[in-house]
DNA sequence: GTCTATAACCTGATAGAC
DNA sequence: GTCTATCAGGTTATAGAC
């Protein structure tokens, strides 16, 4: 029995997953230019060469977090969207419920992916090609039947964005002292049943 | 007559005026951190020196930088909320229109702007103290009065997720196919008169 | 596997000639 | 004002001892 894979203990975790770990905060808290190594060799608690010596470059690092992280911001959508049988409505409700929970897990986690993406332009561009994939959906189809008038993007853009942008544009909101915390996890908390009803209006009007 | 300040021609800016159009473009482009001085320098067409001779440091032309984009991005909504004399639909379809033109032409100011606030989290913070003037504005009283039952920032906050964030998203939409340039520009054009009518109708739902 | 020490390189900023 | 040359400091990555 080695003294690595004690997987349930709080800081027994092996080398390798503790520089992990630590790469996951600094990088999303940092975004990858700002983030140097030697923050993330302290933040895991190892020495510096140890992060070499493990994964081969500070590049190789980010880029097995990178797709961790755009996994876990767009990797759920994809399997609701598709599921056939559930009505649209419920198809709503699931996903917003899904990211509100996510995202007030992981506040940055937005910000982080988008920009990153912006700053690496092609190195994640073909990672997930799902664009014919989304385009034949069955919520594209259902959107579609309820207004054939108008593009389905613009209620798919509109629930990803009510959901969202609020944890992207939060850190202005407090800056300005419009919101401080307790209000605005009170305000996503409530969101979680406005959204769905919104949308739900937005394809009754007319 | 020097040689400078000829305000009109095409290249003929002066030296400090070349250095901050560079400035603005790789900043907005690449990020604070992922953004060299020699690549402004080189953008700009001029020494290296020459950038710490008229800014003193990568960070005061970062500051002036900054400063100009946060006014460019949230200048424009404060006016707009506090103007009383004109119904909530105008202030709406004022903003969303104000916004769509200014994002068309600068599609990368906000995931910039943004981010960069979340980088500097204190440098920026106290720059706009609005949150005192926009909760006694003109605009949070119409929408109270409206629905007393939701608070009036979830309204705002959908103006601006809709409005926003579909230009923080483009980049990943045109990676995984999703849209072009032509079709996301036509939606663009498209949703400054659909955002209106949607945020009419979630006023409505009860 | 883990450390210390250091190499190799890059970046912001300045000195000094013109 | 503008340039070339260079410094000082910091960063990634590796060599080599344990």
């Amino acid at each position: 029995m080695g003294k690595k894979r004690s997987s349930g203990s709080p800081d027994d975790l092996s080398t390798q997953e503790k520089i992990k770990e630590a790469a996951r905060q600094v990088f999303t808290r940092k975004g990858y230019a700002a983030t140097r190594t030697r923050d993330i060799a302290e933040e895991a608690g190892i020495n510096l060469a140890l992060l070499n010596y493990y994964f081969r470059s500070k590049e190789r690092l980010f880029h097995e977090i990178m797709l961790e992280k755009m996994q876990q911001l767009f990797g759920h959508i994809v399997p609701v969207l598709l599921t056939p049988g559930t009505t649209l409505e419920h198809k709503v409700e699931q996903l917003v419920a899904l990211y509100m929970e996510m995202l007030t897990a992981n506040p940055d986690l937005p910000l982080f992916v988008l920009s990153e993406i912006r700053n690496h332009p092609d190195q994640f561009a073909s990672t997930f090609k799902v664009g014919d994939l989304l385009r034949h959906s069955d919520f594209i189809r259902q959107l579609q039947a309820r207004r054939p008038d108008i593009h389905p993007l613009h209620f798919l853009m509109n629930l990803m964005s009510m959901t969202l942008f609020p944890f992207i544009v939060m850190p202005v909101f407090k800056a300005i002292e419009l919101v401080d915390d307790a209000h605005f996890h009170a305000m996503m908390q409530e969101r979680k049943t406005l959204i769905p009803m919104w949308i739900e209006s937005m394809l009754k009007t007319r």
